[in-house]
DNA sequence: AACTAATGAGGACTATAGTCCTCAAATATA
DNA sequence: TATATTTGAGGACTATAGTCCTCATTAGTT
């Protein structure tokens, strides 16, 4: 339950992250987070909290709600 | 900043929690979190994962996005 | 083929999320 | 007013989020 949630939320923002053409390292600077973070939750190893799914979504210039409903997408699939 | 955002998730939180007519205590058993965590939410003293923000959003029967841009539009304000 | 950038992976660590318990204060209801 | 519900608050604790560092592997680039 919540890891086919994690492992969603790492398939979205591995593949919001790759149209925007930014490295994992650039992301990881862009939000100020750390890059072995970003690759944690892309491969579904993390439940990241609230705040920083608002930093990565400024980030990659999605809003918040937009990647979370992306997310909901995704898991009824 | 994430202050900010933490109060604001706890206002919506509070907000739809008593528009369900739910407690504290019955939201906690609806989601299987502790109580004094939905208390220190709604006071804005945590920033939960996005894991509990899910169960969180289906026990108040609103979905997760929904949930995000009520943030979002209340935090521009 | 050699070089460079990008990512997976993991260990050790610190910070904070989340639990469990208790008590007091506030709010509603009889 | 008395009683029951609800919530704030906080202390001590456990689990996990998130950092920092390093090394190996993969994918591009010349």
């Amino acid at each position: 339950m919540l890891d086919e949630l994690k492992i969603t939320i790492g398939k979205v923002l591995f593949d919001l992250r790759n149209e925007k053409g930014l490295s994992q390292e650039k992301l990881a600077n862009l939000t100020d987070l750390d890059r072995s973070y970003i690759s944690r939750i892309e491969r579904g190893l993390q439940n990241p909290s609230v705040g920083n799914l608002f930093s990565i979504s400024k980030a990659l210039e999605v809003s918040p709600s937009e990647f979370v409903q992306l997310i909901e997408n995704s898991l009824s699939k």
